[in-house]
Order: C-alpha cells, then sequence, then structure tokens
DNA sequence: CGAGGCGTTGAATGGCCTCAACGATGGTGG
DNA sequence: CCACCATCGTTGAGGCCATTCAACGCCTCG
C-alpha cells in the first residue's frame, strides 16, 4: 500500500527560515530581511519516509514544497494505468508550484529517499512575492527550471534506442554530483523514466556492469565511465 | 535551406494593442488602460511564411512573440543531429518566454504555417510587469501551461505503441476545435513530435484512413472518428 | 520460515526501424 | 509549355531490438 503524509511516518517541526543552512539556493533567498520579521513562523518542516507520497494528482492542495534534501518522483497516469515519471526533483527543488496559481497538483509528489520539506503556504507565499520583485523573479526561474527540465527528458530521456537513453539517464545523474557518483533507481522507476519496460531497464543496466560502463562503489551508488556512456548515448 | 527572419518574407509593421481584435486573450489582456497609453508604440508585428525560422536554440534575444495566428513548432536536437519537436504553439501562446529571464532561447521556433506575431521587446514587458500584479501573474500562468503542455507531450505522445500515440495526438489536435477537424503535420513532423520514424507515422495515418479513423474534410483537414481513436488510445 | 518484492535472465514473438523503390506533386528553368 | 528535379507520402522486405511471459535467486520483513 502506499503511504500518504499525515499518516505517522510524516514528521512535522517549525522551521526558522532566517538561519536556514540552505538558504542561499531556496526560494526565499531574495527575501529581504525586513520581510523575514513579517514571516513569524508559517513555515513547516516536514521528514517523510521512501514511498511517502506528499501529494496526489487531482488535488487542490494550498502549499508548495522546498525539498531540503532527498529525491522526489513527479508521476502522471495514462488511462490505462501506466505510469510516466516526468520529473525527479532533488535538493532545493521546489515543487507544487501549480497550487501558486489555484491550480489542483499535477503529478503524484512520491518519495524516493527519505526526504525533508518546507511547507510553504500558498498564501503566505503569494503575499510576499507582492511585496519582493526578487521574489517574484525567483519563481518565474523555478518554472522556467522545471520546463527546461521537461524539455531535456523529451529530447534526451524519451529519444533513440533504450541503450542511448539508459546512458544518457545515468550520465545526468553523474553530472549532478562532483564524484560523478549516480544513485541507481528501481528498474521499475527507470523504465517509467525512459519509456521502456523494467526488463529492458534490467538487462541494459546489467550489460553496462558487464562492460564496466557501472562500477559499484557500495551502497547503492555506481561509478560512470563518463567517455563510455557518452559515446553510447551519441550515436 | 532554411529560411530566417529579417529576410525578405518576414512583413513588419505596427501593432495597436487598444483595439487588438484578439486582446482578451493575449498577454496584455490583464494590463491597465493607464498603462496602455504608455505602451506609445513599442510592439512590431510580424508576418512569417511557413518554414521560416523566428529564433534559434542558443540565440539571446531581446523579445518574446505572442502568436497572433498559425502554428510554430519548438524544436530541440541531439548530438546525432535527430531533432524532436518538444512542442507546438497555436494562436495566443506566448514563445520564447526564457527571454524575459535572461536566457538563451531554448529551442528552434519554426513556422509551419503562415503566421503572423506580435513580437514584445523583453524589456517593455519586464517594466510593465513590475507596475502590474495582474501582468506578472498572467506570466506564470503562461509558464505554467507551458509545463504541463511538456508533461502532456511526454506522457501522452512518448509513451506506449506508435499507434496509441498517433491515436492520441489526433485527439489532441481535433479537441482543440469545434468541429473537431485536424490539420495533419508533415510526416515527417509527426515523427519528431511522437519519437517514430517518419516511415512509421506514415504507415499508421494511411491505416487510419483505410480504417476510416480519419476522413478528408478536404484542404488539407481531416475529420476524426473520436470514439474509435479513444478505444486506440486508451488500449 | 514463508511470503512478497526486486533484479536478473531466457525464449519467443512482434513491432518498429532500416533501406529501398515508386508515384504524385510542385516549382524551376529551358 | 513541358521536361526536369526535389520533396513528400506511401509501401514492401528483411532484420533487429524491445516487449512479453515466464522462471529463478536473493533479500527483507512479518
Amino acid at each position: 500500500m502506499t503511504k500518504t503524509i499525515q499518516t505517522e511516518d510524516a514528521w512535522r517541526g517549525e522551521a526558522d527560515c532566517k538561519t536556514c543552512s540552505i538558504r542561499d539556493s531556496v526560494l526565499f533567498s531574495k527575501l529581504d530581511e525586513c520581510l523575514f520579521e513579517r514571516l513569524h513562523h508559517p513555515i513547516e518542516q516536514i521528514s517523510a519516509s521512501p514511498g511517502t507520497t506528499l501529494y496526489r494528482s487531482g488535488q487542490t492542495g494550498g502549499h508548495l514544497y522546498t525539498l531540503r534534501h532527498g529525491l522526489v518522483k513527479l508521476v502522471q497516469y495514462l488511462p490505462d494505468g501506466n505510469q510516466r515519471i516526468v520529473r525527479i526533483a532533488r535538493d532545493t527543488d521546489l515543487i507544487g508550484l501549480e497550487s501558486l496559481l489555484g491550480q489542483p497538483y499535477q503529478h503524484d509528489a512520491i518519495c524516493l529517499q527519505t526526504c525533508e520539506f518546507c511547507s510553504l503556504p500558498v498564501d503566505v507565499v503569494r503575499r510576499m512575492a507582492g511585496e519582493c520583485p526578487d521574489l517574484q523573479n525567483e519563481l518565474l526561474n523555478r518554472w522556467q527550471k522545471a520546463l527546461s527540465e521537461a524539455d531535456a527528458w523529451l529530447t534526451e530521456l524519451s529519444t533513440g534506442s533504450a541503450r542511448q537513453r539508459v546512458a544518457r539517464l545515468l550520465l545526468r545523474l553523474s553530472k549532478q554530483n562532483e564524484e560523478h557518483l549516480c544513485y541507481l533507481f528501481s528498474r521499475e522507476d527507470m523504465g517509467s523514466m525512459l519509456g521502456v519496460t523494467t526488463e529492458t531497464a534490467s538487462r541494459t543496466i546489467a550489460e553496462f556492469k558487464r562492460q564496466k560502463l557501472l562500477m559499484d562503489s557500495g551502497k547503492g551508488c555506481y561509478s560512470c565511465n563518463l567517455e563510455g556512456l557518452q559515446r553510447l548515448a551519441e550515436d
């Protein structure tokens, strides 16, 4: 059974945005000191375990969420029940933007790892954005970032052979950190990201391991042969 | 050879936004009368023939464009030269939003039909948005619309068999107008939209015609058997 | 310990791609 | 005006690759 937030596996607390450790990269980085004073403590912190559903497609929630730590998949469904992962949110990403416009959420948001969020009430963000042009601008930037991610998924991860798609996915993942290590998703999730079956994802990953394009670094992480993968990705 | 705007096939004129015939649906619909007064005549109108490139990926242009009439494809390219159409813009759509953030264009924008645009200088839009919260909000709405289009393309048009994808594309197209007529793209463009080859697109369309799922309505338009296509799309 | 989830692998099928040929169309220039 | 060429849609044949269905080992968890 899928878990939903508001159950006992979600821990809640209160945030202190002014001294937030990742404040430079989150939405409110643009906020003036004076506005911070007025933001008494409407920001809640949430901690959630893997598999937790943060929100569901179609719900009209009153919050957006800053992902402080962890990985979240945004999922859409086809009439036949097939699922497609349209984006992966990581540290400092902002999800549920559509709620700012009064629209229902467009995806299911499901934690892939243990995650920590800040839960931002829509009316608070809206009010502050009205008073702070920098925040407005930051919102536009977030939206654009999501959009170019979406476009990249279409061109890179949904085009070409299965081998190419997996290679491009691994390259994207390993470029996200300094050590070029990548956390491997479940084969089923990989399939939903790439538009292939879980078996094909599994076979391809196994093949890459045999060819030493992927090498185990322990604790579920793998280091990639970037040149080899690049060659595969391009042709 | 691909044509680029600024050549003789692009006609330019001056727009009168205040009396614009489609003003209710375009970006400036939210603009106060008083602001209109200040908008002397920085808005240019452009007319372009099919095949014209409005802007190219990587360029840092100073304009966004309201599409008043016509169809425009937004294209991205893979390293191997393969192209992928990530979105189709239609009447009243706003393209080149990324230029508002100072970013280079993310796509090639190429006219599929004879098109008419309004060319909006970035600094004008930025300035007016600063003074008009409704316009700010309208911009967010445009961004979100583009984003949910992108997501829909991923789930509907890049998932499942070729037959399903073509059926879903036709359904999307015919739902865009009252008469459920749809303009058929070139087979090559269809292929780039759906992530299949032009031959597969051609074969599938031909098959649909034979099965009377698509019926010629003259002048390049076809009427669809919606129930039949729906059945195909779902399973 | 058994159940269930997950990754892996095998075998067979079928769908899509590749390469190729051909007709129709439309634009160009002789 | 018509031959010519380029482009586009269509169709065929063959082969590859991803899917499908199935089985099995491993692990975690109850």
